[in-house]
DNA sequence: GACATTCATAGGCAAAGCTCATGAATTGAT
DNA sequence: ATCAATTCATGAGCTTTGCCTATGAATGTC
C-alpha cells in the first residue's frame, strides 16, 4: 500500500488539533480509525510522527517538515475537486473554439453577450478563420468546435445546422423596398448592388447556383468584408446581397431585408464537432446559448 | 468517499499513455481495476476525463485541466516518502543539541567528526552552554539532547553515562611523571598545579569531595577554559588537574594523564533526554557515534 | 483513591478493491 | 467479407481494507 489522502488528512488534523480524538472528531471518524490512520501513516514514511502518551500528542521534527507537503497535497486535491466541479458547472472555464470570418462579426456579437451575461467568469477564445479553413483548423487545434457556414460532410465530424439564413437583398428602408417580399435575382440586375467578392464562401455559393440555372451576377461593387458592405449599403450605394443573418439588425437599424428568390438559396450557419468528443461543460454552455439565440433569429429578417 | 491518489495514479497514466491497458500494466494492477479507478475519479469530481471508446482514449479539456494538478500531488507525496525515508535514514536532517562547555571542546570534535563522515548531510547545530543551565536549557529549547557532566536526577529526563573520567593530573611525559601509576591528592600539593576556577563544576566537585575528608586544593594556576590548562601543562608550568577525558590526546600528544586517588574522583559524561520524546533519526544516529566514539574512550587515559 | 480523559488494541462486519472471465466494439489481415 | 486481435466495460467472486464498538492501559484531577 501507498500513503492515501486519508492519511495525510488524518495526519494535518492531529497535527494541528495535537489530539487524535478531536482530529477524530472533524473528520467524522472514531478516534480508533484516527489512531490507526496515524499509525499506518508512519510505517508508511518509516517515521515516527507524533510522540504520544494518553495525555500528550507532541509531532516529531519528522512530523514538522512532513506538514507542509501533507498540507499543499491536501489543498492541492480540494482545489482540484473545486476546479472540476466549477467546470462542470460551466462556472468557470474557458472555451475555445473557430467562427468563418462573416459568422463571426455579424452573428456571433449576440451570442457572445448572451453568454457573458450568463458565465461571467468563462473565458471565451474564439478565433476567426477562413472559411475553408474551419474544418482542418478544428482537428489541428484545441478548438472544441466551430460555428460557420460549411456544406457537405467531412469524415470525424458532426455538422448541426444552428440557423440558415436565405440569401437576400439587404436595403434601406425605403418605402418602395419595405413593400417587397421578395426580389428575384433578375430584377436585382436592374439595382445597385454590394456583393462580396469571388473568393469569397458566400459569392462562391451564389456565382455556382446561378450559372446553373444559366444567370450571373454583375454587382456594382464587390468587397471582401460584410461589414463594409453593410456600411455601403446604410449610404444608399446599393442593396447587399447577404444572409439575412448576417444583417445585425442593433447595428444597422435602418437596414431591412428581403429575400432573394428564383433561385432562392439558403446559407447555413452550423455547428462542428469532432466526433467523440464531448465538450467541456463550459464549451456546451456556449453551444446552448448559440442554439438559443440563433433559433429565435431563424426566422428570415424582415421590416 | 474522496479523491485518493490511487485514482489520480492511474489518471496521469492513462493521460499519458491514452491507454487504459498500458497504464494498468505500468501501475501493476489489471486492465478493469484501472478502467474502474477511471470511473470513480471521474464520478468524484462530476467530470469526464476521456472519451474512450475501445480503439482510442482522449483526454477532455477537464482532463488537461486536472493534470497538472494531479501530477503535483503526486509528486508531492513521492517527494514526501523519498524526504521521511531520508530522514528515517539518517541521511538527511538535522541535529540540535547541547553541551557543556567543557565537553563541547574537549570530548565532542571527536564525535563530531566521526559523524559528519558517516553523515554528510545532517545539519549539526550544536549550542555549548553553561553545565548548570544543560536541564533547563533542553527544556525550553528545540535542542533534542545534551551532552554534559551532570548529577542527580530531574523530571522528565532520563540520563544515560555516556563515559566517565576519573579526576587525573595531566602532566608533560617525563620519565617521572611517567613512571606513577597515580598521585594521591595529599602528592600534589608539593607540585605546581593547574585548576580550573573555583566557579566552574569540577572545582566545585573536587573541593567538596575534598573538604569532606579535610583536605583541600591550593592551585598554583586557576583558569577558566580547560584549554589553558592543558596549553599551560605542556608549556611545563605545572599539572593540570581535570577528568582524563578532557584530554585530546592528538591535541597534546606530549601530555599524559594519572588518576588522582584517596579519594578517587570520576566525572561523568552525561546524556539527558526529555523523557517520552523520541530523538529524530539523525539524532539517534548522532547519539549512537556518541556512545561509540566515548565508550572507547571510557578506560583512563594513560600514557 | 475514585473519576475522567485519552490513546491503543481486538473482534467483527460492511465496503472497497482487485482479479478473472466475458462481452461489445473496432481495426487490420486474410 | 470473415476472422483474429486489440481494447474498454461489466459482472461475479474473493481478499483486503477500513471503520465501529468495546475494552484495556496510562495519566492527570478532584
Amino acid at each position: 500500500m501507498n500513503v492515501t489522502l486519508r492519511q495525510l488528512r488524518a495526519f494535518t488534523g492531529v497535527y494541528r488539533t495535537r489530539s487524535i480524538t478531536r482530529a477524530a472528531r472533524e473528520l467524522g471518524i472514531t478516534q480508533s480509525a484516527a489512531s490507526l490512520l496515524i499509525q499506518q501513516l508512519e510505517a508508511q514514511l518509516g517515521v515516527k510522527l507524533f510522540d504520544r502518551s494518553t495525555r500528550s500528542v507532541q509531532p516529531t521534527l519528522a512530523a514538522d517538515e512532513a506538514v507542509h507537503a501533507a498540507e499543499r497535497m491536501l489543498s492541492d486535491a480540494h482545489g482540484l475537486s473545486r476546479r472540476m466541479r466549477d467546470l462542470a458547472q460551466a462556472r468557470a472555464g474557458r472555451v475555445a473554439f473557430l467562427a468563418s470570418a462573416g459568422t463571426a462579426s455579424a452573428l456571433l456579437p449576440l451570442v457572445l453577450a448572451r453568454f457573458r451575461a450568463g458565465h461571467p467568469d468563462i473565458e471565451i477564445d474564439m478565433r476567426d478563420v477562413a472559411a475553408d479553413d474551419l474544418v482542418s483548423r478544428l482537428s489541428a487545434t484545441d478548438a472544441e468546435f466551430a460555428i460557420g457556414s460549411v456544406e457537405g460532410e467531412f469524415a470525424d465530424m458532426t455538422i448541426e445546422t444552428l440557423t440558415s439564413g436565405r440569401l437576400s437583398a439587404i436595403g434601406r428602408r425605403t418605402a418602395d423596398f419595405a413593400a417587397r417580399r421578395s426580389l428575384t435575382w433578375d430584377e436585382l440586375a436592374q439595382l445597385p448592388t454590394i456583393a462580396m467578392r469571388r473568393e469569397t464562401r458566400i459569392r462562391m455559393q451564389i456565382d455556382q447556383a446561378l450559372s446553373a440555372q444559366g444567370k450571373r451576377l454583375d454587382p456594382t461593387y464587390e468587397v471582401t468584408l460584410i461589414n463594409t458592405a453593410l456600411a455601403m449599403t446604410a449610404q444608399g450605394l446599393g442593396l447587399a446581397i447577404l444572409p439575412a443573418t448576417m444583417l445585425p439588425a442593433d447595428q444597422f437599424p435602418t437596414l431591412i431585408a428581403r429575400p432573394l428568390v428564383r433561385p432562392a438559396l439558403t446559407r447555413p450557419v452550423s455547428l462542428l464537432q469532432r466526433q467523440g468528443r464531448t465538450l467541456s461543460p463550459a464549451a456546451q454552455a456556449f453551444v446552448t446559448t448559440a442554439r438559443t439565440v440563433l433559433a429565435g433569429r431563424a426566422a428570415p429578417a424582415s421590416g
